[in-house]
DNA sequence: GCCGTTTTCGGCCCGACTGTTTTCAGTCG
């Protein structure tokens, strides 16, 4: 049973105690169960099976028994009774922003409703708003969420919301008195998906800024706006919110908006423990109510006895317990990064000539990059046959005479077959300074299938990166089906270097993934699998990703100058 | 249901906004 589905149940039984009116502490247990399992660099099952589930921190005793009889059943007898209390569907009322497990028992109990469709049309009969404590508006507002659910996705990629954002903020950065704004949020997090973009920023008088932002020309509608936050639906459907305090608290208004919710929690706990108080505000000490503001993060960590940790890591794991040892990592940054070794070109399915690529390499202060057109397998791409391949290489050579500055690897993202089997002659790959190995076809295969086919692609000798290997799509497509740990143990044996794809619709391997890499040593490489000289500027996502994996420059090759890089490959 | 630098029992993050109220419940992040 995968990680996500046993997260599934859990949820389920975290909204369905809600409903039930259980006690809330009971249900955040539950709920910072899911997340932690959400998380995990590692299987559940395994977990299972090693006896090792406690290590999960908020798996206790019974949660430990409940994931073990779901992963062993493959049922759960605690979750079929909880199901059998309440009518079907009637969780999915809790989709609804805006209707939480009051809202929903009330419309179940006196109006029967079990579905969205069946609320919604409830409401245009009447029949929501004359509901104790319902009302026109309640109703009508609850209308405007269905109809806003039915027209846009949960959560859109990264790459697709930082636009929107730096758009908002060029525009917001306008006004007058504004200070201090800054993204924050899951977007600051790096996670790979956003829900809704959270901005902060400082001003002298909160009210005024807030209803500048409510009238900026791209909100199409307000969804909240009080003196010190608002909420909106920009063109694109997107939710942005804006909190405004004063100057004097941006370093903790920013931790607080940063996030995560279950860091929060932790954080905040753990401060009680101390006798403290935390807020956006500041931090307050219980006994004399006596508040400290804090201009930076670093600060408002620092005052808690904690070393400062990165927005990437701040997703309720171990990051608090890490940084009170002072164990938080030297994360990789951007500006660590010398090279890209795959990006695409005209010979294949790319957009721009390989000197129009290593120019623009070299302009981003690149010592190389790596050419990896397609091998001739997929015609789709337009892949290169072995007699191209080799004119391909003398074109490089040639350019490599004539170009300063840059070094341009031969390199090839050669096709894995369904058997497993490479799509280039051994001999021809050996010409190569580096071979890129990636799955593109037969992604229904079974996770078995899947799994031997990839590990035999890397035991080839001639393979030195193994490329996107779950080749999921962000939206939509699904990782395909194939064991993770396998694959990172025949890594670890071959010295097979795994890559970070940062190509905001791939982010594969994914942060977990990249953890769990980390662990067993193995060498990352981040490469943006650009297919035009612009996509060059997806390396700032794939290095989210190796932060969000807490890696260092030294997990990651291309952090390496050329020197070393060369020797690396040949060794 | 979890967990412990006071605790194996008794706590459990904190504040903003809305709509329906006449002091607050519900929801959200």
């Amino acid at each position: 049973m995968k990680n996500s589905e046993i997260a599934k149940v859990f949820q389920d039984i975290a909204d369905l105690l809600e409903l039930h009116g259980e006690n809330q502490f009971k249900i955040r247990a539950y709920q910072r169960v899911v997340r932690a399992i959400e998380y995990l660099p590692a299987e559940v099952e395994q977990l299972v099976t090693e006896d090792r589930l406690r290590e999960i921190p908020g798996v206790g005793e019974a949660i430990t028994k409940k994931i073990t009889e779901l992963v062993t059943t493959g049922r759960l007898d605690y979750y079929e009774k909880l199901q059998a209390e309440f009518p079907e569907g009637i969780s999915t009322l809790l989709d609804v922003p805006g209707i939480g497990p009051k809202i929903a028992m009330l419309l179940s109990s006196k109006l029967g409703i079990r579905s969205v469709d069946e609320l919604e049309a409830a409401i245009v009969g009447g029949k929501v708003a004359s509901l104790y404590r319902m009302g026109d508006k309640t109703a009508e507002n609850i209308l405007h969420q269905i109809q806003g659910m039915r027209r846009k996705d949960q959560r859109i990629p990264i790459g697709e919301a930082l636009p929107v954002v730096e758009e908002i903020l060029g525009r917001l950065s306008q006004l007058p008195k504004l200070r201090n704004l800054t993204p924050a949020g899951s977007l600051r997090r790096f996670r790979e998906t956003i829900g809704d973009i959270d901005l902060m920023g400082t001003a002298d008088n909160g009210k005024k800024t807030i209803q500048t932002f409510t009238t900026l020309p791209q909100v199409r509608e307000v969804l909240a706006c009080g003196t010190t936050k608002a909420s909106v639906v920009v063109s694109g459907g997107l939710q942005v919110d804006l909190r405004i305090v004063e100057h004097d608290s941006f370093g903790s208004t920013l931790q607080y908006f940063t996030g995560s919710k279950q860091h929060n929690i932790n954080l905040r706990e753990r401060a009680h423990r101390m006798g403290l108080k935390l807020s956006e505000y500041g931090i307050t000490k219980l006994a004399t109510y006596e508040q400290e503001k804090f201009a930076t993060e670093e600060t408002f960590y620092l005052r808690q006895g904690l070393q400062f940790i990165p927005p990437e890591l701040r997703e309720g794991q171990q990051e608090i317990e890490r940084a009170e040892q002072g164990a938080i990592p030297q994360l990789v940054e951007l500006s660590d990064i010398k090279g890209d070794l795959h990006v695409h070109t005209n010979w294949s399915d790319g957009r721009d000539s390989i000197e129009t690529m290593a120019l623009a390499a070299r302009d981003a202060g690149y010592q190389y990059l790596g050419i990896a057109d397609h091998s001739g397998g997929r015609g789709i791409a337009h892949g290169l046959d072995e007699e191209r391949l080799r004119q391909q290489i003398l074109e490089i050579k040639e350019l490599n005479q004539k170009i300063g500055g840059i070094h341009i690897f031969c390199s090839m993202e050669v096709d894995i077959r369904a058997d497993g089997s490479l799509d280039m002659s051994d001999e021809l790959m050996g010409e190569l300074d580096t071979v890129i190995a990636a799955v593109h076809s037969g992604m229904n295969q079974s996770q078995k299938q899947m799994t031997r086919r990839i590990i035999k692609a890397i035991e080839n000798p001639n393979v030195d990166i193994l490329a996107h290997p779950t080749c999921r799509l962000l939206p939509g497509r699904e990782p395909v089906a194939v064991d993770m740990e396998a694959v990172f143990q025949a890594a670890a044996q071959t010295n097979t270097i795994l890559e970070i794809n940062g190509m905001p619709s791939r982010l594969d391997l994914k942060d977990t993934h990249a953890y769990r890499a980390r662990e067993l040593g193995i060498k990352l490489v981040i490469n943006t699998d650009a297919h035009s000289a612009e996509h060059l500027g997806f390396m700032r996502f794939g290095i989210g990703v190796a932060r969000r994996g807490w890696c260092e420059t030294q997990d990651i090759l291309n952090t390496r100058p050329l020197e070393k890089v060369l020797a690396y490959l040949k060794g």
